[in-house]
DNA sequence: TTAATTGATACCAAACAGGTCTTCTTTACG
DNA sequence: CGTAAAGAAGACCTGTTTGGTATCAATTAA
């Protein structure tokens, strides 16, 4: 299946969203549920996640919300999944410890995250807020 | 994460071995098992899903196994991924399909899916046994 | 002080992954 | 023909992960 979480695809709902309005708008958790129309429970517990990786800044209290803390451009997608889901590795070989068992296959699957590493680097939230 | 399920990392582990030796050579699921360092009932379910997949052509009865249907030259990542796991999408969005929410994201996870296809398309079981 | 809002945690249910066990079918060979 | 070796198929169990809910605490504007 080779796919990101459901939380991890809420998130970037959230961010893109975000992206795509002024930044200097703050969001509160009950109109980003509405927004792109997930529960409102769920949508806390992503802009949590996303806060505590610094991804987001949030305002406590009354009138408080998010805000996206660097600019949408210089928001990148590894970024947001390793936040979210850890480092990201296709296989337990494939990340830098490598395979315990004798496997060959461990390099070639090195190289592959590698490529899928640089492809996601490649790609801001902004890219995605066009589409 | 990203990632592929061991089964799946199993059965490369399976094809890339049996690339590695002669190709007419007929192999029984109990040395595979050896070889590989994995339980013979394991391995023996991988075999199975892989044979239905046209990648492994099985023999059976006693002194019976099983060969690549193929030169492991024309077997790519992307084919025994989905065979072993279906589809390769890394959302709901980046299916053919797409998404039914009213979400932006859904074109931007289909170029990575396409990127990443391409990258599973270009690798072969050859050249995975050549590490 | 009150209401709005985030923060944190615990919890639950469903799905999935990984693996074992059992039974059946097929085939080589004595 | 009978037996043993091997694959085929499916049921089943268990632990983990996921997705989601609920609850309560902390913070702050007004």
């Amino acid at each position: 299946m080779l796919r990101i979480t459901k939380i991890t695809d809420y998130g970037f709902n959230l961010l893109v969203y975000m992206a795509t309005q002024e930044q200097e708008v703050l969001h509160n958790a009950k109109d980003l549920a509405v927004a792109i129309d997930i529960p409102l429970p769920t949508v806390s517990k992503v802009l949590k996640i996303l806060t505590q990786g610094k991804i987001l800044t949030s305002i406590q209290g009354s009138k408080g919300g998010y805000f996206l803390t660097r600019p949408a451009s210089e928001i990148t997608a590894v970024e947001v999944i390793e936040v979210i889901e850890g480092p990201v590795a296709i296989t337990d070989c494939s990340g830098p410890v490598g395979c315990d068992r004798n496997c060959q296959v461990s390099p070639v699957w090195q190289k592959v995250n590698g490529s899928i590493m640089r492809s996601l680097k490649e790609l801001s939230l902004a890219d995605m807020a066009q589409g």
